[in-house]
RNA sequence: GGCGACGUGGCCAAGUGGCAAGGCAAGGGUCUGCAAAACCCUCAUCAGGGGUUCAAAUCCCCUCGUCGCCUCCA
């Protein structure tokens, strides 16, 4: 079954064609370096990790380009100035520089952990602001834009198919305009370019053709993506949130440009859900990685959680859900270990069923049903094992190098016990040995028996 | 105020016109001295109402509820 995705620009599943086979332009839009990503940021990066390797799994030439947004994205189109960066540093006594390198390598560690495979390039802001800047030029020199006091702004009244991919209701967004238009001439013109406050210094300004300043923030996606993948490329990624502004915005800037809709695909990651709000980075509920580490789970187990729901509908979070993907995930682990070494060839039938779930807009959940129904199959291991190796390829839980933890030294005195127990089991004396299994739990470890022998685990 | 999405068993979640995937939990069972682990079995008519159809969770309308976007946001 030849890939079919979901094309947000069309409103509809369509089958993958590469524009120049077999390579394909991937642009995902990449963290604004300012604070932690949360879990709800990380589920968008691990949807379009399971993209790329779906576009892997059907043989294309993936070049995938993320982009690190390390300069202000402004407050708002109408504030002073001040952006995101900016007030980190001024929170935290860091250089707005010292504080996206830091939130940079934390965002980086966090994809190694859930096993995102890293982007065939990176791409900082800071370092395309000439590139930036060439991209406004030429959107000035074809009539898309108009300066006012604060920066050079794009005049979005000029193309007629404005807000297309967010099917915007113009109108409407003017009756119930929530935003101030400050010398903006429609409420959806955004900035290209900002200017330096006139009283003090930023950070982070360049020069320009239009003065001292920096760029607004969607520019630098347009000018990124063009200088990597080409004006027209194959698909690009985001957050839901993204189809609104972001994105449609980045279309109108490369369609004033270069006059093309800049991807062929549009795909964006629905929300993930903290009980009845979206996780934000404002607010409460700000979960973290990290979090989810400290509470003793496997990073892996969060990657797992969002592969039991489809990147196309939200995911409501809760510690109940964590802690079933957490159960699910250690039984798949114990099983795929238990089967030994791979022998003999992949299974053809589950292989074609797993096959077809991710092709169909990315399946997972079905992809998962369909690992759990090949696991539980009267296959013999070597073969389970083998299947298993190619379905990981896809999910990504490392499932084949994963071994069951040696545990910690047991101390002394619960061994000792653990060993009388064993003793009185030999000389069948079953009530001394569950006294002694009380005495061992009392000290904090259960000890279950095994063809192979006692196995003590501390509790957690 | 405008635009849009969603509402499936105790929980998470597939399925979008033809007898309701999967995971977790729960109950029962096999195994075990007893447990644990593992394995097996059982467990839903799809928010409510109306309509279209031979046939609807799936299409249309209404009601109720929830959420998202419109402001930086994955």
């Amino acid at each position: 079954m030849a890939l079919q995705l979901f094309d947000t620009y069309t409103r509809s599943v369509r089958t993958f064609e590469p524009l120049d086979p077999p390579k394909v332009g991937l642009y995902t839009c990449g963290p604004t370096v300012y604070d932690y990503a949360h879990i709800g940021n990380l589920r968008t990066y691990i949807f379009e990790d399971f993209l790329r390797r779906v576009l892997d799994w059907n043989h294309f030439d993936v070049k995938h380009v993320m982009n690190i947004t390390d300069v202000g994205h402004l407050v708002s189109d109408a504030d002073e100035g001040e952006d995101k960066m900016e007030k980190g540093s001024a929170r935290t006594g860091k250089t707005a520089w010292e504080i996206a390198e830091f939130y940079t390598l934390a965002f980086k560690q966090d994809l190694e952990r859930l096993n995102i495979l890293p982007p065939t390039i990176w791409c900082r802001a800071t370092d395309h602001i000439a590139d930036q800047i060439e991209t406004i030029r030429c959107i000035e020199a074809n009539g898309y834009t108009y300066q006012t006091s604060d920066g050079i702004y794009f005049d979005t009244s000029r193309l007629d198919d404005y807000g297309y991919l967010g099917r915007l209701d113009i109108e409407g967004l003017q009756a119930g305009m929530r935003i101030d238009m400050g010398e903006k001439r429609n409420p959806t013109d955004f900035a290209l370019w900002k200017f330096s406050p006139k009283d003090r210094q930023r950070q982070m300004e360049w020069d320009s053709p239009w003065g001292k300043g920096f760029p607004g923030w969607h520019i630098e996606c347009s000018a990124m993506s063009a200088r990597y993948l080409g004006k027209y490329f194959d698909i690009h990624c985001g957050g839901e949130d993204h189809i609104t502004v972001h994105h449609t915005n980045e279309i109108a800037q490369t369609e004033a440009c270069h006059h093309t809709r800049l991807a062929n695909f549009w795909m964006h990651g629905y929300f993930l859900q903290l009980g009845e709000e979206k996780m934000a980075k404002s607010g409460g509920g700000f979960i973290r990685l990290e979090t989810l580490i400290e509470r003793g789970y496997d990073p892996l187990v969060y990657r797992f959680f969002c592969l039991s729901a489809l990147y196309r509908a939200k995911l409501n979070f809760t510690w109940d859900g964590i802690d079933a993907a957490a159960t699910s995930l250690e039984r798949l682990r114990k099983a795929v270990y238990e089967w030994g070494a791979p022998s003999g060839e992949p299974d053809a039938g589950f292989v074609a069923q797993f096959e077809t779930a991710i092709n169909d807009d990315l399946n997972l959940p079905r992809a998962l049903a369909v690992t759990w129904d090949m696991a539980r199959s009267s296959l013999p291991a070597g073969v389970r094992k083998a299947t298993m190796a190619v379905f990981d390829t896809v999910l990504g839980l490392g499932l084949m190098e994963w071994k069951p933890k040696t545990e910690g030294a047991v101390p002394a005195d619960v061994q000792a016990l653990v060993e009388e127990r064993t003793k009185a089991r030999v000389e069948k004396r079953w009530a001394d040995a569950d006294k002694l299994r009380g005495q061992i739990a009392a000290l904090g470890y259960d000890v279950e028996d095994s063809p192979a022998g006692p196995v003590v685990k501390a509790r957690k």
